[in-house]
DNA sequence: TGCATAATAGAACGACCGTACGATTTTTGT
DNA sequence: ACAAAAATCGTACGGTCGTTCTATTATGCA
């Protein structure tokens, strides 16, 4: 019935994807090449270029690819985490911890981001709007924590989500580009500090009032 | 007598060196090109390249200009403030006012981090030496303010050094990628929570015992 | 003012790029 | 098994790149 969409054509095209986005995080979404994925896939440029109606597309898809890969990663497993500070920890790990897998070959996200902030067209939208869907559920993750008690009632938390985003930069620019060991070490350091910071110290004054326990129940 | 020594051709090879700095700020060292280049010159491509031996020669150039601007414009007038957090904060000031700056820009030391991470050779090497001197910086910076008694004593150098690279890591990303307003406060309010983090808070307790009042005297 | 020399221009090269098109092979449905 | 359709290949075009070589122009010193 259905099967006749599981036609060839399909199975090499996730194949030649699958081979794009490595290239990409490697070189960055720039530096992917026709001819050069054409090679890795033992393949004419042509038969890969058929595929895809443009260069373009080609980079928006493995974009789409790369966003897919993050949400099962890190998005879809934290949001079965209970809300709030549990959450946002899950969220965090998550992410450093694929960071720093992806220190071999390098975050699309990050590394595009340095890529496309002056150069302007679909890939630089699309790219934008997942960077800031993903900032936007951290953002939504700390608003949440703060609610129930876990954070400081007066968090500002698009100020938390740009400290946790500068630490996951730090990450990847000291280990992959420095090549400095211990960086991981180090991110999660910053986030324990971040935490403490954001659920003790007030603006001025010292720690009084702790509304709730900040260890919530494991089941969802 | 050494007035021979400025030919015209020395000139024109700074102005083409300005202009190469400025376009190497826009769309990264990689994205430099030398016919680009000679058009913004109004000079032929070949006139151009004369001057170089090489494009990457060229790019190597470009780059110690700007290491050059960075420490006359962050590094140098720091040094002049004294030793300690009047220093580090002086550092780190110049240093977001430099980024915010260069929104419009962009700084090449964090875009050339994210094109040269994976691509070996002469630039790669030039430009790890920069920014690992740089970091450098501000660690002996950080170890002077420690023993000096401005922040704890058990305040770990490496550890802050790749904080406050975080946080100017996302102010490039949030300010210049993101083009989200508001990022140079966040960067500011950042710098002034680690600071009190470091200066107040114990590993595992409370603030008793502050060596030396955190103002020092504004004379070298 | 001349003349050696430096500075620039111009054209051409080989390499690689994305893309287009027609021929050819492989897959698919009957 | 055979015809229709899909997938792949080979080739070519126009463009840009860095680089080289030779010719031309501008500079600087005697």
């Amino acid at each position: 019935m259905t099967t006749k969409h599981l036609r060839k054509g399909e199975l090499t095209r996730a194949a030649i994807l699958d081979v794009a986005l490595d290239l990409s995080s490697r070189d960055g979404l720039e530096g992917l090449t026709i001819g050069l994925l054409a090679d890795k896939m033992n393949m004419s440029k042509s038969g890969v270029f058929a595929h895809f109606g443009s260069r373009e597309d080609l980079q928006i898809e493995v974009l789409k690819l790369y966003h897919q890969h993050f949400e099962e990663e890190v998005f879809h497993p934290s949001m079965k985490e209970p809300r709030g500070l549990p959450r946002l920890r899950s969220m965090f790990v998550r992410w450093i911890k694929r960071v720093s897998v992806e220190i071999a070959s390098g975050c699309i996200y990050i590394s595009g981001a340095a890529e496309y902030d002056d150069r302007p067209g679909l890939i630089r939208e699309e790219l934008v709007g997942m960077v800031c869907a993903w900032q936007d559920a951290l953002y939504r993750c700390v608003k949440q924590a703060t609610e129930m008690g876990h954070l400081r009632a007066d968090t500002d938390p698009q100020q938390m989500v740009y400290e946790m985003y500068g630490l996951v930069l730090a990450l990847h620019h000291d280990a992959r580009f420095i090549k400095r060991p211990g960086s991981v070490d180090r991110a999660q350091t910053g986030f324990e500090r971040l935490l403490k910071s954001y659920q003790t110290e007030g603006p001025l004054q010292s720690t009084t009032t702790s509304k709730l326990a900040p260890v919530a129940s494991k089941t969802a």
